[in-house]
DNA sequence: GATTGTCGGATTGTCAACAATTCGGCTTTG
DNA sequence: CAAAGCCGAATTGTTGACAATCCGACAATC
Protein backbone atom coordinates (compact mmCIF):
# COMPACT_ATOMS: atom_id res chain seq x y z
CA UNK A 1 0.00 0.00 0.00
CA UNK A 2 2.65 2.21 0.72
CA UNK A 3 4.78 1.17 -2.16
CA UNK A 4 1.47 2.05 -3.90
CA UNK A 5 0.97 5.63 -3.01
CA UNK A 6 4.56 6.33 -4.07
CA UNK A 7 3.92 5.85 -7.32
CA UNK A 8 3.50 8.78 -9.71
CA UNK A 9 1.43 9.36 -12.57
CA UNK A 10 2.92 8.44 -15.80
CA UNK A 11 4.28 11.39 -18.10
CA UNK A 12 1.64 12.10 -20.60
CA UNK A 13 2.27 10.35 -23.82
CA UNK A 14 0.36 12.18 -25.80
CA UNK A 15 1.98 15.01 -28.17
CA UNK A 16 -1.08 17.51 -27.25
CA UNK A 17 -0.33 16.50 -23.59
CA UNK A 18 3.29 16.89 -23.47
CA UNK A 19 2.62 20.54 -25.52
CA UNK A 20 0.40 22.12 -22.91
CA UNK A 21 2.79 20.84 -20.21
CA UNK A 22 5.53 22.33 -22.18
CA UNK A 23 3.99 25.72 -22.81
CA UNK A 24 2.66 26.19 -19.69
CA UNK A 25 5.88 26.16 -17.78
CA UNK A 26 7.46 28.43 -20.67
CA UNK A 27 4.84 31.06 -20.32
CA UNK A 28 4.48 30.47 -16.39
CA UNK A 29 8.38 30.42 -15.64
CA UNK A 30 8.47 33.85 -17.92
CA UNK A 31 10.53 32.07 -20.66
CA UNK A 32 8.33 33.33 -22.67
CA UNK A 33 7.85 36.94 -22.42
CA UNK A 34 4.75 38.76 -21.36
CA UNK A 35 3.06 40.13 -24.76
CA UNK A 36 5.18 38.51 -27.20
CA UNK A 37 3.65 37.39 -30.44
CA UNK A 38 4.07 33.79 -31.52
CA UNK A 39 2.54 31.95 -34.56
CA UNK A 40 1.26 28.35 -34.85
CA UNK A 41 3.59 27.40 -38.01
CA UNK A 42 6.90 29.27 -35.96
CA UNK A 43 5.84 26.93 -32.63
CA UNK A 44 4.76 23.82 -34.15
CA UNK A 45 8.03 24.13 -36.18
CA UNK A 46 10.13 25.16 -33.09
CA UNK A 47 8.38 22.18 -30.98
CA UNK A 48 9.18 19.64 -33.65
CA UNK A 49 5.60 18.59 -33.91
CA UNK A 50 2.76 19.48 -36.61
CA UNK A 51 -0.18 22.44 -36.01
CA UNK A 52 -2.74 19.50 -35.10
CA UNK A 53 -2.12 18.90 -31.96
CA UNK A 54 -0.17 22.34 -31.22
CA UNK A 55 -3.93 23.80 -31.88
CA UNK A 56 -5.36 21.72 -29.40
CA UNK A 57 -2.88 22.80 -26.93
CA UNK A 58 -3.00 26.24 -27.57
CA UNK A 59 -6.75 26.26 -27.03
CA UNK A 60 -6.49 24.86 -23.95
CA UNK A 61 -3.96 26.93 -22.64
CA UNK A 62 -6.17 30.30 -24.39
CA UNK A 63 -9.18 29.02 -22.29
CA UNK A 64 -7.03 29.04 -18.85
CA UNK A 65 -5.85 32.80 -19.87
CA UNK A 66 -2.37 32.10 -20.31
CA UNK A 67 -2.51 32.77 -24.36
CA UNK A 68 -4.37 35.06 -26.16
CA UNK A 69 -5.38 34.24 -29.35
CA UNK A 70 -6.06 37.10 -31.88
CA UNK A 71 -6.96 35.68 -35.28
CA UNK A 72 -5.18 36.03 -38.15
CA UNK A 73 -3.16 38.48 -36.18
CA UNK A 74 -1.18 36.04 -33.93
CA UNK A 75 -0.74 34.26 -30.69
CA UNK A 76 0.26 36.48 -27.63
CA UNK A 77 1.43 35.39 -24.01
CA UNK A 78 -0.99 37.35 -21.42
CA UNK A 79 -0.18 40.30 -20.21
CA UNK A 80 -1.40 41.25 -16.65
CA UNK A 81 -2.91 44.56 -15.27
CA UNK A 82 -3.86 45.78 -12.55
CA UNK A 83 -7.66 44.50 -12.98
CA UNK A 84 -6.68 40.63 -13.65
CA UNK A 85 -4.78 40.59 -10.78
CA UNK A 86 -7.03 42.19 -8.30
CA UNK A 87 -10.47 39.73 -10.08
CA UNK A 88 -7.45 36.90 -9.47
CA UNK A 89 -6.86 37.61 -5.96
CA UNK A 90 -10.81 38.28 -5.16
CA UNK A 91 -12.02 35.07 -6.90
CA UNK A 92 -9.10 33.02 -5.26
CA UNK A 93 -10.30 34.41 -1.82
CA UNK A 94 -13.92 33.48 -2.33
CA UNK A 95 -12.91 29.72 -3.41
CA UNK A 96 -10.42 29.31 -0.79
CA UNK A 97 -12.91 30.61 1.73
CA UNK A 98 -15.28 27.89 0.25
CA UNK A 99 -12.72 25.12 0.19
CA UNK A 100 -12.11 25.83 4.09
CA UNK A 101 -15.59 25.50 4.99
CA UNK A 102 -16.29 22.56 2.74
CA UNK A 103 -12.65 20.88 4.16
CA UNK A 104 -13.19 21.70 7.81
CA UNK A 105 -15.00 18.83 9.11
CA UNK A 106 -13.10 16.58 6.90
CA UNK A 107 -9.54 17.50 8.40
CA UNK A 108 -8.61 13.76 9.61
CA UNK A 109 -5.30 13.78 11.71
CA UNK A 110 -3.41 12.13 8.42
CA UNK A 111 -5.08 15.20 6.47
CA UNK A 112 -2.94 17.40 9.06
CA UNK A 113 -0.08 15.72 8.88
CA UNK A 114 -0.49 16.41 4.79
CA UNK A 115 -1.00 19.52 5.29
CA UNK A 116 2.47 19.97 7.55
CA UNK A 117 4.31 18.00 5.30
CA UNK A 118 3.70 20.56 2.20
CA UNK A 119 4.48 23.30 4.95
CA UNK A 120 7.85 21.52 5.27
CA UNK A 121 8.75 20.93 2.03
CA UNK A 122 7.74 24.71 1.20
CA UNK A 123 9.94 25.77 3.91
CA UNK A 124 12.53 22.92 2.72
CA UNK A 125 12.67 24.27 -0.94
CA UNK A 126 13.19 28.01 0.16
CA UNK A 127 15.87 26.90 1.76
CA UNK A 128 17.48 25.92 -1.26
CA UNK A 129 18.14 28.55 -4.07
CA UNK A 130 18.86 26.24 -6.62
CA UNK A 131 15.37 26.06 -9.15
CA UNK A 132 13.89 29.50 -8.58
CA UNK A 133 10.33 28.51 -9.05
CA UNK A 134 10.42 25.51 -7.11
CA UNK A 135 8.73 28.16 -4.11
CA UNK A 136 6.20 28.66 -5.86
CA UNK A 137 4.96 25.63 -6.75
CA UNK A 138 5.65 24.62 -3.32
CA UNK A 139 3.46 27.38 -2.22
CA UNK A 140 0.94 26.28 -4.70
CA UNK A 141 0.99 22.97 -3.44
CA UNK A 142 0.11 24.08 0.06
CA UNK A 143 -2.58 25.85 -1.12
CA UNK A 144 -3.97 23.27 -2.74
CA UNK A 145 -4.65 21.18 0.60
CA UNK A 146 -7.78 22.45 1.27
CA UNK A 147 -9.39 22.33 -2.07
CA UNK A 148 -8.48 18.71 -2.51
CA UNK A 149 -9.85 17.71 0.68
CA UNK A 150 -12.72 19.32 0.48
CA UNK A 151 -13.88 16.82 -1.85
CA UNK A 152 -15.51 19.25 -4.17
CA UNK A 153 -14.29 18.36 -7.71
CA UNK A 154 -15.90 21.13 -9.61
CA UNK A 155 -14.21 23.38 -6.97
CA UNK A 156 -10.99 21.54 -7.25
CA UNK A 157 -11.28 21.91 -11.10
CA UNK A 158 -11.84 26.03 -10.64
CA UNK A 159 -8.80 26.51 -8.47
CA UNK A 160 -6.48 24.30 -11.04
CA UNK A 161 -8.33 26.86 -13.62
CA UNK A 162 -6.86 29.85 -11.86
CA UNK A 163 -3.85 28.53 -10.32
CA UNK A 164 -1.62 28.68 -13.41
CA UNK A 165 -2.35 32.53 -13.60
CA UNK A 166 -1.18 33.15 -10.45
CA UNK A 167 1.86 30.85 -11.06
CA UNK A 168 2.10 33.13 -14.36
CA UNK A 169 1.93 36.44 -11.93
CA UNK A 170 4.33 35.26 -9.16
CA UNK A 171 7.33 34.24 -11.55
CA UNK A 172 6.59 37.85 -13.34
CA UNK A 173 7.24 39.16 -10.29
CA UNK A 174 9.64 37.52 -8.89
CA UNK A 175 12.22 38.18 -12.25
CA UNK A 176 11.18 41.92 -11.78
CA UNK A 177 12.25 42.16 -7.92
CA UNK A 178 15.27 39.29 -8.08
CA UNK A 179 13.52 37.40 -4.82
CA UNK A 180 13.24 34.60 -3.67
CA UNK A 181 9.56 33.99 -3.51
CA UNK A 182 7.26 33.53 -0.67
CA UNK A 183 8.49 33.90 3.15
CA UNK A 184 9.37 31.62 5.14
CA UNK A 185 7.26 32.98 7.73
CA UNK A 186 4.11 34.37 6.05
CA UNK A 187 2.39 30.60 6.77
CA UNK A 188 2.78 29.90 10.08
CA UNK A 189 -0.54 31.43 10.97
CA UNK A 190 -2.20 29.98 8.07
CA UNK A 191 -1.27 26.33 9.17
CA UNK A 192 -1.54 27.12 12.51
CA UNK A 193 -5.07 27.91 12.08
CA UNK A 194 -5.94 25.70 9.77
CA UNK A 195 -5.14 22.61 11.77
CA UNK A 196 -7.20 24.98 14.50
CA UNK A 197 -10.89 24.71 15.86
CA UNK A 198 -12.21 27.92 15.05
CA UNK A 199 -12.93 28.14 11.07
CA UNK A 200 -14.32 32.03 11.28
CA UNK A 201 -10.82 33.26 12.58
CA UNK A 202 -9.28 31.52 9.59
CA UNK A 203 -11.60 32.43 6.92
CA UNK A 204 -11.04 35.77 8.73
CA UNK A 205 -7.42 35.27 7.96
CA UNK A 206 -7.79 34.15 4.90
CA UNK A 207 -9.10 37.92 3.90
CA UNK A 208 -6.17 39.25 5.13
CA UNK A 209 -3.57 36.94 3.82
CA UNK A 210 -4.60 37.63 0.37
CA UNK A 211 -5.31 40.94 0.63
CA UNK A 212 -1.71 40.98 2.02
CA UNK A 213 -0.31 38.54 -0.81
CA UNK A 214 -2.32 41.29 -3.43
CA UNK A 215 -0.89 44.81 -1.82
CA UNK A 216 3.14 43.35 -1.57
CA UNK A 217 2.84 42.37 -4.94
CA UNK A 218 0.69 44.94 -7.22
CA UNK A 219 3.39 47.55 -6.88
CA UNK A 220 4.73 47.22 -10.30
CA UNK A 221 2.24 47.21 -12.92
CA UNK A 222 1.62 49.71 -14.91
CA UNK A 223 -1.88 50.14 -14.52
CA UNK A 224 -2.85 49.91 -18.27
CA UNK B 1 -25.84 55.42 -32.09
CA UNK B 2 -29.06 53.32 -30.82
CA UNK B 3 -28.92 51.87 -34.85
CA UNK B 4 -25.03 50.59 -33.94
CA UNK B 5 -26.11 49.45 -30.31
CA UNK B 6 -29.03 46.77 -32.36
CA UNK B 7 -26.49 45.21 -33.83
CA UNK B 8 -25.71 41.61 -32.91
CA UNK B 9 -22.15 39.46 -33.51
CA UNK B 10 -22.42 38.53 -36.61
CA UNK B 11 -22.59 34.49 -35.93
CA UNK B 12 -19.57 32.09 -35.74
CA UNK B 13 -18.52 31.20 -39.15
CA UNK B 14 -15.66 29.08 -38.65
CA UNK B 15 -17.07 25.29 -38.45
CA UNK B 16 -15.48 24.94 -35.10
CA UNK B 17 -17.33 27.94 -33.25
CA UNK B 18 -20.67 26.55 -35.15
CA UNK B 19 -19.74 22.76 -33.98
CA UNK B 20 -19.29 24.01 -30.42
CA UNK B 21 -22.41 25.73 -30.35
CA UNK B 22 -24.24 22.72 -32.17
CA UNK B 23 -22.92 20.52 -30.27
CA UNK B 24 -24.14 22.45 -27.00
CA UNK B 25 -27.05 22.67 -27.93
CA UNK B 26 -27.41 18.89 -28.83
CA UNK B 27 -26.31 17.86 -25.65
CA UNK B 28 -28.32 20.60 -23.40
CA UNK B 29 -31.43 19.81 -25.05
CA UNK B 30 -31.28 15.94 -24.19
CA UNK B 31 -31.17 15.23 -28.24
CA UNK B 32 -28.17 13.28 -27.31
CA UNK B 33 -29.49 10.95 -24.18
CA UNK B 34 -27.20 11.29 -21.27
CA UNK B 35 -24.69 7.98 -21.17
CA UNK B 36 -24.51 7.71 -24.56
CA UNK B 37 -21.56 7.05 -26.76
CA UNK B 38 -20.02 8.99 -30.02
CA UNK B 39 -16.95 8.67 -31.76
CA UNK B 40 -15.48 11.44 -33.50
CA UNK B 41 -15.68 9.65 -36.92
CA UNK B 42 -19.71 8.99 -36.66
CA UNK B 43 -20.08 12.84 -35.54
CA UNK B 44 -17.67 14.12 -38.23
CA UNK B 45 -19.56 12.13 -41.04
CA UNK B 46 -22.90 12.79 -39.75
CA UNK B 47 -21.75 16.71 -39.01
CA UNK B 48 -20.92 17.13 -42.56
CA UNK B 49 -17.20 18.06 -41.23
CA UNK B 50 -13.98 16.63 -40.62
CA UNK B 51 -12.42 15.39 -37.88
CA UNK B 52 -9.79 18.56 -37.16
CA UNK B 53 -12.31 20.85 -36.18
CA UNK B 54 -14.21 18.59 -34.28
CA UNK B 55 -11.37 17.63 -32.25
CA UNK B 56 -11.10 20.94 -31.10
CA UNK B 57 -14.59 21.79 -30.35
CA UNK B 58 -15.23 18.45 -28.08
CA UNK B 59 -12.34 19.21 -26.44
CA UNK B 60 -14.05 22.84 -25.57
CA UNK B 61 -17.06 20.82 -24.36
CA UNK B 62 -15.34 18.65 -22.48
CA UNK B 63 -13.51 21.00 -20.97
CA UNK B 64 -17.17 22.27 -19.77
CA UNK B 65 -17.86 19.43 -18.49
CA UNK B 66 -20.82 17.90 -21.06
CA UNK B 67 -18.71 15.53 -22.55
CA UNK B 68 -16.60 13.16 -21.02
CA UNK B 69 -13.69 11.53 -23.09
CA UNK B 70 -12.15 7.82 -22.39
CA UNK B 71 -9.33 7.58 -24.22
CA UNK B 72 -9.75 4.70 -27.08
CA UNK B 73 -13.05 3.88 -25.71
CA UNK B 74 -15.52 6.61 -27.06
CA UNK B 75 -17.01 10.09 -25.98
CA UNK B 76 -19.69 10.05 -24.18
CA UNK B 77 -22.49 12.32 -23.17
CA UNK B 78 -22.40 13.54 -19.45
CA UNK B 79 -24.33 11.92 -16.72
CA UNK B 80 -25.13 13.60 -13.73
CA UNK B 81 -24.84 12.07 -10.22
CA UNK B 82 -26.87 13.81 -7.38
CA UNK B 83 -23.27 14.59 -5.81
CA UNK B 84 -22.67 16.77 -9.30
CA UNK B 85 -25.70 18.18 -8.94
CA UNK B 86 -24.87 19.55 -5.45
CA UNK B 87 -21.71 20.55 -6.70
CA UNK B 88 -22.65 22.66 -9.06
CA UNK B 89 -25.64 24.07 -6.95
CA UNK B 90 -23.16 24.80 -3.90
CA UNK B 91 -20.24 26.67 -6.40
CA UNK B 92 -23.59 28.77 -7.71
CA UNK B 93 -24.64 29.45 -4.69
CA UNK B 94 -21.19 31.36 -3.85
CA UNK B 95 -20.78 32.41 -7.17
CA UNK B 96 -23.67 34.28 -7.34
CA UNK B 97 -23.73 36.07 -3.48
CA UNK B 98 -20.36 37.45 -5.16
CA UNK B 99 -21.48 38.73 -8.20
CA UNK B 100 -24.30 40.55 -5.56
CA UNK B 101 -21.62 41.88 -3.61
CA UNK B 102 -19.49 43.18 -6.39
CA UNK B 103 -22.14 44.55 -8.29
CA UNK B 104 -24.15 45.35 -5.69
CA UNK B 105 -22.90 49.68 -5.80
CA UNK B 106 -23.34 49.36 -9.52
CA UNK B 107 -27.22 49.05 -9.90
CA UNK B 108 -28.10 52.09 -11.94
CA UNK B 109 -31.00 53.06 -12.95
CA UNK B 110 -30.45 51.81 -16.65
CA UNK B 111 -29.09 48.17 -14.74
CA UNK B 112 -32.42 48.03 -13.04
CA UNK B 113 -34.24 48.29 -16.17
CA UNK B 114 -32.07 45.97 -17.49
CA UNK B 115 -32.93 43.58 -14.58
CA UNK B 116 -37.17 43.75 -15.22
CA UNK B 117 -36.46 43.60 -18.73
CA UNK B 118 -35.03 40.17 -18.15
CA UNK B 119 -37.66 39.19 -16.18
CA UNK B 120 -40.32 40.35 -18.08
CA UNK B 121 -39.03 38.40 -20.95
CA UNK B 122 -38.71 35.64 -18.73
CA UNK B 123 -42.34 36.21 -17.72
CA UNK B 124 -43.24 36.18 -21.92
CA UNK B 125 -41.63 33.23 -22.60
CA UNK B 126 -43.15 31.15 -19.87
CA UNK B 127 -46.43 32.05 -20.73
CA UNK B 128 -45.72 30.90 -24.70
CA UNK B 129 -45.19 27.21 -24.38
CA UNK B 130 -43.81 26.94 -28.65
CA UNK B 131 -39.82 26.01 -27.36
CA UNK B 132 -39.81 24.04 -24.10
CA UNK B 133 -35.93 25.16 -23.87
CA UNK B 134 -36.98 28.58 -24.13
CA UNK B 135 -37.71 29.23 -20.11
CA UNK B 136 -35.10 27.97 -19.22
CA UNK B 137 -32.58 30.21 -21.44
CA UNK B 138 -34.60 32.95 -20.22
CA UNK B 139 -34.12 32.04 -16.23
CA UNK B 140 -30.36 31.89 -17.11
CA UNK B 141 -30.34 35.11 -18.82
CA UNK B 142 -31.82 36.63 -15.68
CA UNK B 143 -29.05 35.04 -13.64
CA UNK B 144 -26.64 36.26 -15.93
CA UNK B 145 -27.87 39.90 -15.26
CA UNK B 146 -25.59 40.85 -11.53
CA UNK B 147 -22.44 38.43 -13.43
CA UNK B 148 -22.61 41.51 -16.25
CA UNK B 149 -23.29 43.86 -13.75
CA UNK B 150 -20.12 43.05 -11.63
CA UNK B 151 -17.75 43.76 -13.93
CA UNK B 152 -15.60 40.97 -12.75
CA UNK B 153 -14.99 39.06 -16.18
CA UNK B 154 -13.01 36.08 -14.27
CA UNK B 155 -15.76 35.84 -12.18
CA UNK B 156 -18.38 36.07 -15.64
CA UNK B 157 -16.18 33.70 -17.13
CA UNK B 158 -16.94 30.94 -14.31
CA UNK B 159 -20.48 31.69 -14.60
CA UNK B 160 -20.39 30.85 -18.41
CA UNK B 161 -18.70 27.58 -17.37
CA UNK B 162 -20.88 26.57 -15.17
CA UNK B 163 -24.11 27.93 -16.71
CA UNK B 164 -24.56 24.85 -19.70
CA UNK B 165 -24.36 22.37 -17.00
CA UNK B 166 -27.19 24.07 -14.97
CA UNK B 167 -29.03 24.27 -18.57
CA UNK B 168 -28.14 20.59 -19.54
CA UNK B 169 -29.85 19.53 -16.15
CA UNK B 170 -32.91 21.47 -16.11
CA UNK B 171 -33.88 20.20 -19.74
CA UNK B 172 -33.04 16.51 -18.55
CA UNK B 173 -35.21 17.20 -15.32
CA UNK B 174 -37.99 18.77 -17.47
CA UNK B 175 -38.22 16.44 -20.06
CA UNK B 176 -38.56 13.82 -16.95
CA UNK B 177 -41.30 15.51 -15.26
CA UNK B 178 -42.93 16.85 -18.68
CA UNK B 179 -43.44 20.52 -16.68
CA UNK B 180 -43.12 23.80 -18.20
CA UNK B 181 -39.70 25.10 -16.88
CA UNK B 182 -39.22 27.11 -14.12
CA UNK B 183 -42.40 29.11 -12.09
CA UNK B 184 -43.72 32.29 -12.99
CA UNK B 185 -43.65 33.63 -8.79
CA UNK B 186 -40.38 32.36 -8.32
CA UNK B 187 -38.07 35.12 -8.73
CA UNK B 188 -40.43 37.56 -7.63
CA UNK B 189 -39.02 37.99 -4.63
CA UNK B 190 -35.22 37.97 -6.11
CA UNK B 191 -36.03 40.76 -8.79
CA UNK B 192 -37.39 42.83 -5.25
CA UNK B 193 -34.53 42.06 -2.84
CA UNK B 194 -32.17 42.54 -6.10
CA UNK B 195 -33.75 45.72 -6.59
CA UNK B 196 -34.27 46.80 -2.83
CA UNK B 197 -31.32 48.29 -0.92
CA UNK B 198 -30.51 45.42 1.47
CA UNK B 199 -27.94 43.42 0.35
CA UNK B 200 -27.74 41.05 3.67
CA UNK B 201 -31.58 39.97 2.57
CA UNK B 202 -30.35 39.19 -0.91
CA UNK B 203 -27.57 37.27 -0.09
CA UNK B 204 -29.51 35.40 2.13
CA UNK B 205 -32.36 35.05 -0.07
CA UNK B 206 -29.99 33.68 -2.81
CA UNK B 207 -28.95 30.49 -0.40
CA UNK B 208 -32.74 29.87 0.32
CA UNK B 209 -33.41 30.01 -3.82
CA UNK B 210 -30.68 27.59 -4.57
CA UNK B 211 -31.36 25.75 -1.55
CA UNK B 212 -35.13 25.04 -2.79
CA UNK B 213 -33.86 24.72 -6.74
CA UNK B 214 -31.59 22.03 -5.71
CA UNK B 215 -34.02 20.26 -3.57
CA UNK B 216 -36.68 20.28 -5.70
CA UNK B 217 -35.36 19.13 -8.74
CA UNK B 218 -32.88 16.39 -6.46
CA UNK B 219 -35.59 13.81 -6.60
CA UNK B 220 -35.50 11.84 -9.68
CA UNK B 221 -31.29 11.49 -9.90
CA UNK B 222 -29.99 7.64 -9.12
CA UNK B 223 -27.80 8.35 -6.45
CA UNK B 224 -24.90 6.55 -8.69
C1' DG C 1 -7.61 65.50 -48.35
C1' DA C 2 -10.41 61.90 -46.83
C1' DT C 3 -12.73 57.88 -48.12
C1' DT C 4 -13.04 53.75 -50.68
C1' DG C 5 -11.19 49.98 -53.59
C1' DT C 6 -7.59 46.61 -54.40
C1' DC C 7 -3.63 43.59 -54.00
C1' DG C 8 0.05 40.76 -51.89
C1' DG C 9 1.67 38.46 -47.90
C1' DA C 10 0.86 36.22 -43.76
C1' DT C 11 -1.96 33.50 -40.68
C1' DT C 12 -5.38 30.60 -39.41
C1' DG C 13 -8.96 27.16 -40.84
C1' DT C 14 -9.84 22.67 -42.92
C1' DC C 15 -9.23 18.26 -44.85
C1' DA C 16 -8.18 13.30 -45.83
C1' DA C 17 -4.78 9.77 -45.25
C1' DC C 18 -1.69 7.42 -42.14
C1' DA C 19 0.34 5.81 -37.69
C1' DA C 20 0.08 4.50 -32.92
C1' DT C 21 -2.39 2.92 -29.09
C1' DT C 22 -5.77 0.52 -26.62
C1' DC C 23 -9.21 -2.86 -25.42
C1' DG C 24 -11.69 -7.31 -25.30
C1' DG C 25 -11.82 -11.87 -26.24
C1' DC C 26 -9.44 -16.01 -27.55
C1' DT C 27 -5.80 -19.14 -27.09
C1' DT C 28 -2.26 -21.12 -24.73
C1' DT C 29 0.03 -22.79 -20.71
C1' DG C 30 1.05 -24.29 -16.11
C1' DC D 1 -9.35 -24.23 -14.04
C1' DA D 2 -6.84 -19.84 -13.32
C1' DA D 3 -3.52 -16.75 -15.27
C1' DA D 4 -0.69 -14.94 -18.63
C1' DG D 5 0.18 -13.95 -23.53
C1' DC D 6 -1.43 -12.81 -28.07
C1' DC D 7 -4.21 -10.97 -31.94
C1' DG D 8 -7.45 -8.17 -34.53
C1' DA D 9 -10.81 -4.55 -34.67
C1' DA D 10 -11.94 -0.09 -33.25
C1' DT D 11 -10.61 4.42 -31.83
C1' DT D 12 -7.86 8.15 -31.15
C1' DG D 13 -3.46 10.60 -32.27
C1' DT D 14 -0.70 12.82 -35.85
C1' DT D 15 0.77 14.66 -40.09
C1' DG D 16 1.46 17.57 -44.28
C1' DA D 17 -0.82 19.81 -47.91
C1' DC D 18 -4.46 22.86 -49.39
C1' DA D 19 -8.08 26.50 -49.00
C1' DA D 20 -10.19 30.50 -46.98
C1' DT D 21 -9.71 34.58 -44.48
C1' DC D 22 -7.84 38.71 -42.83
C1' DC D 23 -4.75 42.58 -42.39
C1' DG D 24 -2.01 46.56 -43.87
C1' DA D 25 -0.39 49.43 -47.33
C1' DC D 26 -0.77 51.55 -51.55
C1' DA D 27 -3.49 53.40 -55.31
C1' DA D 28 -7.66 55.35 -57.15
C1' DT D 29 -11.53 58.26 -56.76
C1' DC D 30 -14.62 61.83 -55.37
Amino acid sequence: MSSLASLKPLEDTTIRGRTVDQLRRLVVTGELAAGMRLTETELACALGISRGPLREAIRELVDIGLLVSKPYKGLFVREITRKDLEEIYSLRTMLEKFAFQEAWDKRTPEALEDLNSRNERLITTIGTGSDPFGPIEAELHLHSWCYELSGHSLLLQSWNRLKPNLQFYFAMHQQAHARQGPERKSHDLYIRLASGTDLEAMLDHLNDHMRQGLETTIGFINTA
